[in-house]
DNA sequence: ACGGGATCGTTATAGAACATTACAATGTCG
DNA sequence: CGACATTGTAATGTTCTATAACGATCCCGT
């Protein structure tokens, strides 16, 4: 049996639990540990965010960025989602399925096809962004300003 | 169609790439964003320390939980890694097929099995969590020991 | 003591998100 | 031109997880 390319990836909507009385051991030890709770709380936000579009973090990053990068490859777009080709693939036809996103053909590569929103894709991720800005905005409101921009900044530099 | 169950949880060991002339517009402005490039960072730390080992982060806090907290129940198990009842029973039954934890009947409870690592999962764990602390603090060396007490602070006020 | 409702483990089923592999078409570069 | 890489695509398989149902057991109000 291979030993498996691995999951970490919050696919429930179901918090992680703080049982009193439990000892967590090692757990509290770990910086992995505490970003993950701390991103199954943020997911929640963003799930919120979403209710009944449909939408998945991947997703909406995924329009995010087509849409600030209009003609972006599918190979590209997998690379900055840290998902395969095939992936990536998958999203576009899901998204050009719903009328949201068109493939064009580019000039400078006849291989690749060049992503773009269409009208309604664009009107549908404007609104999907100020609704997520304000639901992270709001459940970040537990720190203060301060604080929000020391984590971010403790973030991208653990990120790299 | 219902809106699914969602996921969002690093299932790969794909680094999120930062691609040069890129524009990450709203994205660079969400917590939730830095959070998960942040999570995916630390997830290859930790699949590092686990290389060869078939293990994966749930699997890696249920032994754990269970090591410290000894009779624990399948039901408070699924609660503290947030998954369903079947999904820690699936757990249980792949530590016991391997012969890391066993199920003794509780006195208290004629329903509930408590979880019991043996002798075999106790030598594993135990060296497990040495090896996982120790590429944990590592990669997260980039921060000095201030900036990461802080982050662990600041994230767990977030998750709340 | 009893009866209704909650909780535990269990099983079966379904679905989503991936990776991997292989292929043809196209690009790049010696 | 020819070797080699890269693009999109299709097919396949694995893993994780939820949901729903079931019997057994517990708990609590009457």
């Amino acid at each position: 049996m291979r030993s498996r390319a691995v999951p970490y990836r919050p696919r429930t909507l179901a918090p992680i639990e703080r049982v009193p009385g439990l000892d967590y051991d090692v757990l509290d030890d770990l910086l992995g540990y505490a970003l993950r709770r701390a991103q199954v709380a943020m997911f929640l936000a963003f799930a919120a965010a979403t209710r009944g579009l449909d939408i998945t973090p991947p997703r909406f990053a995924a329009l995010v960025v087509i849409g600030a990068n209009p003609g972006i490859s599918q190979s590209v777009l997998g690379r900055v989602l840290g998902i395969a080709r095939s992936g990536a693939m998958a999203l576009a036809d899901w998204f050009e399925a719903r009328g949201w996103v068109e493939r064009r053909r580019r000039s400078d590569d006849g291989r690749a096809w060049g992503l773009h929103l269409t009208r309604r894709g664009e009107r549908l991720i404007a609104a999907m962004k100020e609704r997520v800005r304000r639901h992270d905005r709001r459940r970040a409101a537990v720190l203060t300003a301060a604080e929000r921009r020391e984590l971010v900044r403790l973030l991208e530099k653990l990120a790299g």
